[in-house]
DNA sequence: CTATAATCAGTTGCACACAATCAAATTTTG
DNA sequence: CAAAATTTGATTGTGTGCAACTGATTATAG
């Protein structure tokens, strides 16, 4: 009756540790590129949908982001505070709340395009990587959705 | 003199996002077994750390961890709460706090031994996935490191 | 040997994340 | 239509993360 084995234990065999590692690092890399344009990560991501979408609910907003309202309405509040964004109930559904962008909000947008490939650059991985590394994490957040 | 290109800014395109969504969501779905354990997800990284190397310095722990002392100071402060860990500072340098594990907190290993296994199920990629992954994350930790 | 610099943990303040709960509005059902 | 269930965003409380700063201790340069 030895020792039982704790291999799997061990912080090098982890999974979720190197992707909550990187993903941190990532964002600690993005600060002070954000800084120069006043958003926080989150914020960053939020404009992302805005970008693309002109305007969506809080509810959709947290479909794709994968944060609940707990998250977003501060969040939101404050992008609100710095003009970037405006923030009114769906007429046809009180409940629903409609984010859009602002014509400040909108103008961001070129200040932003830049970010994508400074950021690319520092994390040094080549096509191929980060085709395969996008595809394992699809996959995976597909599995984790059931 | 178009619309310029501003691909690089879809939510889609972007490297980082589904790294901080998948890092969140396998978190999200540890929470259930780690509260068996009375453990949040970064209590329970400091805890593999330890079950590793039984002590360690604050200093030590932060660079396994990523994490700065402003995050594990409270932390250390609850699992000592818990009666899982002592603090003490260092006879050699008193700079230094090194943290211990008590009894309790050694045999806390064995209730946590099958955990890795059943979130393994849960992210549902092959063994050669979890390789790739695994050697593209290592990667870019190293890149960014520098 | 002493003034200066570096190291280390702790504290503070801000910004998430998220579970739990609530309240208002809407949809469904009998 | 009216009661019940659902949807939606807001609120509250706990737990990180992290930058900036503090204070104590140790190392180092002159």
């Amino acid at each position: 009756m030895g020792e039982p084995c704790y291999d799997s234990l061990l912080l090098e065999n982890q999974l979720c540790f190197p992707l909550y590692a990187c993903s941190r690092e990532i964002i600690r890399r993005y600060k002070p590129l954000l800084d120069a344009i006043d958003l926080t990560y989150t914020q960053y991501i939020a404009m992302l949908v805005l970008w693309e979408r002109q305007s969506v609910t809080v509810k959709e907003l947290g479909c794709c982001l994968f944060l609940d309202s707990g998250t977003l309405t501060p969040l939101l509040k404050k992008l609100e505070a710095k003009g970037l964004i405006t923030r009114r109930r769906s007429e046809a559904d009180e409940r629903s709340l409609i984010v859009a962008l602002t014509q400040r909000g909108q103008s961001l947008r070129e200040q932003a395009a830049q970010l994508p490939e400074q950021m690319c650059q520092c994390v040094g991985l080549d096509a191929e990587e980060k085709q395969q590394l996008s595809r394992i994490l699809r996959k995976m957040m597909e599995q984790m959705q059931r």
